[in-house]
DNA sequence: CTCACTTCCCGTACGATGTACGAGAATAGC
DNA sequence: GCTATTCTCGTACATCGTACGGGAAGTGAG
């Protein structure tokens, strides 16, 4: 690892010449390749071996290919995800037009998300750092907005209000995700979702500090499906959004 | 890097040997140094140089340490990671008991936590990754349950409710601070937020697609500073907690 | 068809990183 | 002092991202 940004924020590529078609030259040796096969070979590793597994020798592996050819289509690692995750945007179906009902539409991106992330479950892991405007992130932000526009909020509060609702998603995904993995991890207990973790929680309550979290514990939990948790959060997001409306 | 979580995401020590106290032996040589000091060196680094910049060498290498000494104190560095996110949640400084209004404890939680991420601007990018239960973390979960107690929700929904909250946290000042570190890396112009984003954002409107996006755009703007997006977008998180209550 | 030119392919190499291993140093109790 | 125990950290290795540049593979002009 020669150099990494050391915020860990931004690509180091200017978007434009990232996204725009880039001309093919009409001289010379013609690629063998595509941008887009490099990123569907990255994606598939990611989604069968976890975001880590992604490397570019691993990536040039699966096609065949020398490692150093990927950066004649890829400036670097990071672009390169930032390719993934505008790819994987492309999986949303979303109507042409919005409803006219926005808390509906809302809430069908939000399962378009989550169904994406279910997909992809390295995605909320992705998405935090990077600032991504590929075309297909923008289809859905355009989509987004074209569904608020009955809200009656200005734009900046439309764009905010997407904001948050993807912020959610992502981040309440990235809990989901890591609970199944948990689970999945030990083996055992799949209905009991927290095992090690419940156990120290419970050594920890029996200190005596954290008599909140102790009533919480005891409560029976019901032991609610994935799905439902999300949606009665969604809700939650989706209320506070415009009272008025 | 020998080996790495695949699914990047646990830590793989579970927490009951993390977090209890660990008695000292009572024989044999004694510790150079603690945990905390090593925790605290690497928070050091977080903050002046960024997260990328805490490996194993810049830790040790600040306290003066051979670099495979930090091994006695902690197992790994993505345990390294999970101390330093519950150390900097001990910054939290919050009363003793909440008030008795909700909404008013729920959004002076979400202040210091801004707060916290400001002092510390790779905490949100550390967070999304990683389940920390550490006393500092579970003694603001306690807090939030506690003032809680009078929206009338059960512990689940309580529990759920204070995720959605730190994952609002999380996940906008993830923006903000994304943003901030744009301007200051174009250098100029930290009046006008985008720049490069913009103009490729105005590029691809010209494009013709993207309607809504181009009126978005096209709006004044008002160049909010950070803090009122921040608290515009906080209250409707909680307004839409409990409408009832 | 030839050839010069353009472009792509990718082997080699380097600097970094996380960490396994184990020899040595330092201390506490007897 | 002796011994058991624990901490220290130099060395070594696998692995990573990627700079460099020689050679291969095409293309368009003549």
């Amino acid at each position: 690892m020669a150099r990494t940004d050391s915020s860990g924020t931004q690509a180091g590529v200017d978007p434009e010449s990232l996204w725009s078609a880039a001309e093919r030259p009409r001289r010379g040796r013609p690629p063998a390749r595509s941008r887009a096969e490099i990123t569907a070979s990255a994606v598939a590793i990611a989604d069968t071996e976890g975001l880590a597994a992604v490397t570019m020798r691993a990536v040039a592996a699966r096609l065949g290919a020398g490692t150093m050819s990927l950066y004649s289509y890829v400036p670097n690692k990071e672009t390169l995800l930032e390719l993934m995750i505008d790819e994987v945007s492309g999986d949303h179906q979303l109507p042409n037009e919005p409803s006219g009902d926005w808390r509906h539409d809302l809430r069908q991106i939000a399962h378009e998300q989550r169904a994406i992330m279910r997909r992809h479950p390295w995605l909320p892991a992705a998405l935090p750092t990077r600032q991504t405007l590929g075309p297909n992130v923008l289809a859905v932000l355009e989509y987004a907005l074209a569904a608020l526009a009955p809200t009656g909020l200005d734009a900046q509060a439309r764009l905010e209000t997407f904001t948050l609702l993807t912020g959610f998603v992502a981040s309440h995904m990235s809990y989901e995700l890591a609970q199944e993995r948990a689970v999945e991890a030990t083996g055992r207990t799949p209905g009991e979702l927290l095992d090690a973790q419940a156990r120290y929680l419970h050594s920890v309550v029996a200190s005596g500090n954290y008599p909140h979290l102790a009533r919480a514990l005891a409560e029976p939990s019901g032991n609610q499906n994935p799905k439902a948790v999300f949606d009665r959060l969604l809700d939650r997001v989706i209320n506070g959004i415009a009272p008025g409306a």
